[in-house]
DNA sequence: TATTTTTGTTCTCTTTTTGTTCTCGTTTTA
DNA sequence: TAAAACGAGAACAAAAAGAGAACAAAAATA
């Protein structure tokens, strides 16, 4: 993002904030109706440029692949200012506690998918092995499925709301905390609720000392 | 922030509280417009004295780059709750491996202090079992001193700068390792200089899954 | 299949914007 | 009263922005 122009950087917002308004990826004579300009030769141009800064996906030359935001840009750019619902605590063995009031909070990018995403506190010991604290945020991806190995929001039976491994074969569910202490649980698929899956985690030390 | 005049001070604050993000950064007429002047060559001179005072980023002769804060402006008069300077990675063993280019990423206002705070990235397992991982951000409070007990970034003899618990008696400090395979270490109070305390920890689990 | 339209690409040319440097008058401050 | 700060405005060069023509490949259409 060091060498843009202003007119470059302009028509990159722009582009990462209509991004979803082009069904897919606007074309040249598109942007330029978009931004008012006549000319599609200058707006390849800026284009180029966007390009070459990494922030936009080069297309195969004269293939009309398509005007995309580059991975660099969705990293750095792209929801950086949003905030995520903060929906409640979640502890082995009870549903999730959902807040009254929800509470939004700014989270880095990299904490996060690009899919939708919310927050959760984490209440109890079964993650500690996996770094997972008494207390620490835990920042879902909402989905409804899993691949093995991931940390899940699973909901059981309808009831309880837990925050395990999960580890998916035929006919069975295992969900497995990451604590010597405790033992991993057996369910049938149709026992268990995938309700979101974890990327991004962060803890609070001030607190800690608080208390 | 002291020799400057009233009227630069006056654009100063009008440029952070309005074009914080670089990503509108003005040009001169246009602060000009905003701020009721008709002459650029006078708001020249202005921008000139506040890039003196290191207020705002140089940029290069006759290049349209942009009128963005410098980094120094961000740390000390930006407000606290929207970005910390990513300063680095942080091994034991090692140095602080400094960025060339600084970035700021927004931080929860809760994993943080109300004093001065900035991000390091932590490489190696000597904090495993306090549940911090290889990759992980930290959020360090800027501080030379801190209490027993508390995880600080010390600066040993001047070239290794490591995250470890901290103990300290009088004529002796102790650097000690959250890794059972890890010894702690002994060191003179003048061996050991203390940079930082840290307040918040995050973690991205995406970054795991692209690996 | 043949033809038309769309789209990326490369040019050249003109206009506009912007930073930069001056000079000169006015206001504020010490 | 003198100096410093402030501001207007002219002038200039370079950069940036834009228009528009032309062409070939791709896509769409008949």
């Amino acid at each position: 993002m060091n060498e843009l122009t202003r007119r470059q950087r302009e028509i990159f917002y722009f582009l990462r904030d209509n991004y979803e308004s082009f069904a897919h990826s606007p074309t040249l004579d598109q942007l330029c109706a978009a931004l008012g300009m006549a000319s599609r030769g200058s707006m390849y141009k800026h284009i180029m440029a966007l390009i070459a800064a990494d922030l936009i996906e080069p297309f195969a030359s004269n293939k009309q692949g398509g005007i995309r935001l580059s991975a660099k840009a969705q990293r750095d750019y792209t929801a950086c200012e949003h905030s995520l619902p903060f929906v409640g605590k979640i502890a082995a063995g009870k549903p999730i506690e959902a807040l009254e009031n929800i509470n939004y909070m700014p989270v880095p990018a990299m904490l996060k998918s690009d899919k939708p995403c919310y927050v959760l506190q984490v209440q109890g010991d079964s993650m500690v092995e996996a770094g997972i604290f008494d207390g620490d945020w835990v920042i879902i991806e909402q989905r409804s499925y899993a691949n093995n190995g991931e940390i899940v929001v699973a909901l059981i039976e309808k009831s309880e709301a837990t925050l395990k491994y999960i580890e998916q074969s035929p006919g069975k569910v295992l969900l497995i905390p990451a604590n010597a202490n405790m033992a991993a649980m057996v369910y049938c698929p149709e026992q268990v609720e995938i309700q979101g899956v974890l990327v991004g985690q962060m803890r609070s030390y001030r607190s800690l000392l608080s208390k």
